[in-house]
DNA sequence: AGAGACTTTATAGTAGCTTCAAGGTCAAGC
DNA sequence: GCTTGACCTTGAAGCTACTATAAAGTCTCT
């Protein structure tokens, strides 16, 4: 049959490391599954689905917070999808204010660029004392945009 | 005089918690400061200028090893700030990318949302459908776009 | 029987803090 | 002189979502 699965097919399959399979399972995302008697975890096809839905909502860069949010809406069939909406209204406010703060600090750094375009000594250069003086972030401040990111670096 | 400062004076004027100063101090970023009998840390305005500026880095979203590499820089004054630019336009680079990394992201998650515009039971939520069956991220994918801030929460 | 690929658990590390615990210092008030 | 309370000290643990490592057990093939 194929609708059973190791660690390793699954991980395969789905393309994610066994390691976060297990990560998933201790944080409670995905349940205790069977065990062979060699104590080797066994999968079917509704623990497979279950987890391309968590990494699908990974994808979209939801926190495994409101992933379990949404599971438990999922488990609990009859009780009308308002609650998704909400979660997923959340999530796309999270990003439209993310996407506003980078701009702004986009601005910020390219005024701060600016400073500098022609060679001197870092004694003088602009940016130097742009960054030693320029107002502080809580004054009208822009928080934190969180620019980098755990898989897309360099 | 009022160039002597204690942690908390610093604290206050530059809006950031103490332990927040002695982790930098941790980290290398400030340097090890004198001590009164009492063995209370005591700054001057050069620390406070030096703290200011990794502030200000910091409100920029710059990581530590940016500010790092920046303070290197200022602290060897005859150098040329051709370095700094390019420690400045690496770090402009990073915050475009992921700024396109979150456009990608907003209309996936609207196209998501335009799914279940009626109200109707969690069982035939047409976004609940579309997490578990969309193509996943590594397929022409989007890699990770870092959406939850740490100051900028809820 | 032995090699190699897979699995198991537990533990530590990442970034940049934040929070906690257990105690030491200092100025003011009674 | 003694207490109260605000401040300071260090060290360790917690946060997110993994990733990496180690040491050992299991399975499959030849």
């Amino acid at each position: 049959m194929t609708n059973r699965y190791r660690i390793g097919d699954l991980a395969t399959q789905l393309a994610v490391p066994t390691q976060t399979i297990r990560y998933y399972e201790h944080e409670g995302l995905l349940s205790k599954p069977a065990r062979t008697e060699g104590n080797y975890r066994v999968y079917g096809i509704a623990e497979r689905e279950r987890l391309t839905f968590i990494l699908h909502c990974r994808a979209l860069d939801m926190t495994l917070d409101e992933i379990r949010h949404l599971l438990r809406l999922r488990d609990a069939p009859g009780q009308g999808c308002a609650e998704v909406n909400a979660v997923l209204d959340a999530h796309i406010g999270h990003v439209a204010e993310r996407i506003r703060l980078l701009n702004d600090l986009q601005l910020q750094l390219k005024d701060l660029r600016a400073r500098c375009e022609s060679p001197s000594t870092s004694k003088d250069c602009g940016i130097l004392q742009g960054l030693a003086s320029f107002p502080t972030a809580q004054d009208g401040g822009a928080s934190r945009a969180g620019v980098h990111g755990r898989r897309a670096q360099e």
